[in-house]
RNA sequence: GCCGAUGUAGCUCAGAUGGUAGAGCGCGUCCUUGGUAAGGACGAGGUCACGGGUUCAAGUCCCGUCAUUGGCUCCA
């Protein structure tokens, strides 16, 4: 048979020949590091036999494929040794994900705490040692049926009953067998390194309605270094965590008393967001957006002609009663239904469109107690929001637009690697939806062609839209390769039918206006939390709260110190003066512990050569210049 | 909302088996007036999240509430 290699070239072998074997004629070290093989469009075990001509890639742990059969294998080591320790335990799913693996199980009477986790690791490097081999089997469902059914497995029972016939295999490897479709390594002695994390509750089959299994994370490697940098990685994201770096930097505090959920700038945080809002809204006014402003509550009828308060109306923060008329206020969750209140507050041409409304605007939803994090999961928030009204033949070019303010923005803040999700609807359930077919397809389309002219890299995802048009999410990398949704672009039919917004068109008649929804930063305060804990509260310069400190040597040059920051005040750049009672060592500390860009450091040279002495955070001494000449770099700096 | 963990000074944390609270950092005062990542001395800070209960006695044990946190579910 040909096997075909990725670089496109073919070698025979004969049939029945297995990945390893491929692997070990090409070399020894490709042999070893081997984890499984692709085979066409599968991975298959390195061990099966493979019978007809094939494309193949060999996958290693540089393959995400790889690392996939690794912890898969890895989770049902972990089971074996959940069983050893609590005999009797139910098992429900065991997949890998993006980073290491999970078991959901259910031990029944048996209560597993945090402390059972060493135990359970220390099992599984006493299993491994065992150099079990992973065996495949195909077994008929009756047997498969049989056989969960005597172990009293109700989970695996019911998963098998949604298997076909003739498509059920099962993996054995030491004393444990699981329902499994594969595939594995060819042993475990492969997994060199262990780490169990955490135990958590999942519904089973993620139904709310159903029992809560416990569900243990775990970790593996096949080398003991890659556990150990693994580990530091966590420490450095626990380092960049936006509450601490929040509380520390003074850029926001949540006080139990005002209450979960509702982040509370502070003057440094203040700065950050302003300044942000600032480049935004240059940026919208080039393009023609205008700037509107809506109160933060409304009546509950806005909401009820909105659709919202139907839909979520009880899980909301409730009603805002007035103290004689009986009316009924609510916290606004979205802008959107007062922007549609001011678009109707004048006939419109379609002369005049697209009208593009930007506020940003702070809305309220009472998020689930435990979904709440920081600044990037608060029950209080602003959207950098704006609504477009445009003719249905003007959706692709202002969705381009949108998209280009998204991307200049992720640019400006130093995001280089993002990337979209198309959210299309189910063309099968359409029922789902509303709007008309040829809407749909229009504004699919728009999007598509939209995003494949701005070459975004965007996956895509049918039956993801919301219910009244399709969308476009984007995420963006922080530094520590973690993925973030941020920006959005929606279109909208449902609410110009609802609030029955209409513009004349050439034809003099009436016609429905589109709506798109659009917020690159999606929240002011999720976009910071990214932000800090992606600069890891080094912020540009351009953001930075403090941008300069004066450091004097003693303060017999405080008063010099203080003519500088006139002249660095006068040019608006943020500068303070430390004129603690420190040596210079120590302020210069504080000051790198506080993140601020630039420290300028004064005595008695400096004071006769009216200069300063320029240290810039995390590299250290730039030497001496004229404080002319400083203003006039850092200016450029900002430009 | 559900499962697990946690809640002690502004921050980070110690406080076996119940006997009336401690460190470092920070803060204040004083000494020191210094040249590129921590100068020194002294001092002030705590209803041990809150509410009940057990006990002669509770930071410590039990119950409840609130909050935080790791997940799950949800996310206009």
């Amino acid at each position: 048979m040909n096997i075909t290699f990725p670089d496109g070239s073919v070698k025979e072998f004969d049939k029945g020949t297995s990945g390893l074997e491929i692997a070990k004629s090409i070399s020894h070290r490709l042999a070893k590091e081997a984890l499984g093989i692709k085979v066409n469009n599968d991975i298959w075990d390195l061990h099966r036999p493979i019978h007809e001509d094939s494309f193949i890639s060999i996958l290693t742990w540089e393959d995400k494929g790889g690392k996939m059969v690794f912890w898969h294998s890895s989770a049902h080591l972990m089971a074996e040794a959940i069983e050893a320790v609590f005999p009797g335990t139910k098992f429900g799913i065991g997949p890998p994900i993006d980073n290491g693996f999970y078991y959901d199980i259910d031990t029944g009477e048996q209560e597993i705490t945090q402390a059972d986790l060493i135990q359970l690791e220390n099992k599984m490097r006493e299993l491994l040692a065992e150099k079990s081999q992973y065996i495949r089997e195909d077994i008929s469902k009756k047997e498969a049926v049989a056989y969960f059914t005597e172990k009293n497995d109700e989970y695996k029972q019911e998963l098998i009953e949604e298997l076909d016939d003739g498509e059920i295999t099962l993996y054995k490897h030491g004393n444990f067998v699981d329902l499994c479709k594969g595939p594995h390594l060819p042993n475990t002695s492969y997994i060199k390194a262990v780490k169990l994390f955490a135990i958590a509750g999942a519904y089973w089959r993620g139904d709310e309605k159903r029992k809560q299994l416990t569900r243990i994370y775990g970790i593996t490697f096949p080398k003991q270094k890659l556990l150990d940098e693994y580990l530091l990685m966590l420490e450095e994201a626990k380092k960049r965590d936006h509450r601490k770096l929040g509380r520390e930097l003074e850029i926001f505090m949540i006080s139990d008393k005002v209450g979960s959920g509702l982040p509370i700038w502070l003057p440094n945080g203040v700065i950050i967001r302003e300044k942000l809002i600032e480049y935004l809204k240059k940026e919208q006014k080039q393009r023609g957006y205008v700037q509107v402003i809506a109160p933060i509550i409304g009546k509950k009828e806005l909401y009820i002609t909105s659709g919202h308060y139907e839909k979520y109306g009880s899980d909301s923060f409730q009603p805002i009663k007035t103290p004689s008329e009986g009316e009924e206020y609510m916290l606004k969750p979205m802008n959107c239904p007062h922007h549609c209140e001011i678009y109707k507050n004048k006939p419109h041409s379609y002369r005049e469109l697209p009208l593009k409304m930007a506020e940003f605007g702070t809305v309220y939803r009472y998020e689930q107690s435990g979904e709440l994090n920081g600044l990037v999961r608060a029950r209080g928030f602003t959207q950098d929001d704006a609504h477009i009204f445009c003719t249905p033949d003007q959706l692709k070019e202002e969705f381009l637009d949108v998209v280009d303010i998204i991307e200049i923005l992720f640019r400006k803040l130093g995001f280089e690697e993002f990337s979209a999700q198309i959210s299309l609807r189910d063309p099968n359930n359409k029922e789902k939806y509303i709007g008309t077919d040829e809407a749909w397809e229009k504004s699919e389309l728009a999007i598509i062609e939209a995003v494949a002219e701005k070459e975004l890299n965007a996956v895509t995802e049918i039956g993801e839209a919301a219910f009244y048009g399709p969308k476009l999410d984007f995420m963006v990398k922080d530094a520590l390769g973690r993925q973030w949704q941020l920006g959005t672009v929606q279109v909208d039919y449902n609410l110009p039918e609802r609030f029955d917004l209409t513009y004349i068109g050439e034809d003099n008649q009436k016609h429905r206006p589109v709506m798109i929804h659009r917020a690159p930063f999606g929240s002011m305060e999720r976009f910071i939390g990214l932000l800090i804990e992606h600069s890891g509260g080094d912020f540009p310069l351009w953001l930075a709260p403090r941008q300069v400190i004066i450091l004097p040597i003693s303060d017999k040059y405080i008063n010099y110190a203080k003519k500088i920051w006139k002249s660095l005040d006068n040019n608006e750049i943020r500068t303070s003066i430390d004129d603690s009672n420190e040596k210079i060592g120590r302020k210069i500390r504080d000051a790198e512990l506080g993140k601020v860009p630039y420290m300028l450091i004064v005595g008695e040279k400096e004071e006769a050569e009216g200069s300063v002495s320029v240290r810039k955070r995390k590299s250290g001494d730039l030497g001496q210049v004229k404080l002319d000449e400083f203003i006039n770099s850092i200016s450029k700096e900002l430009n």
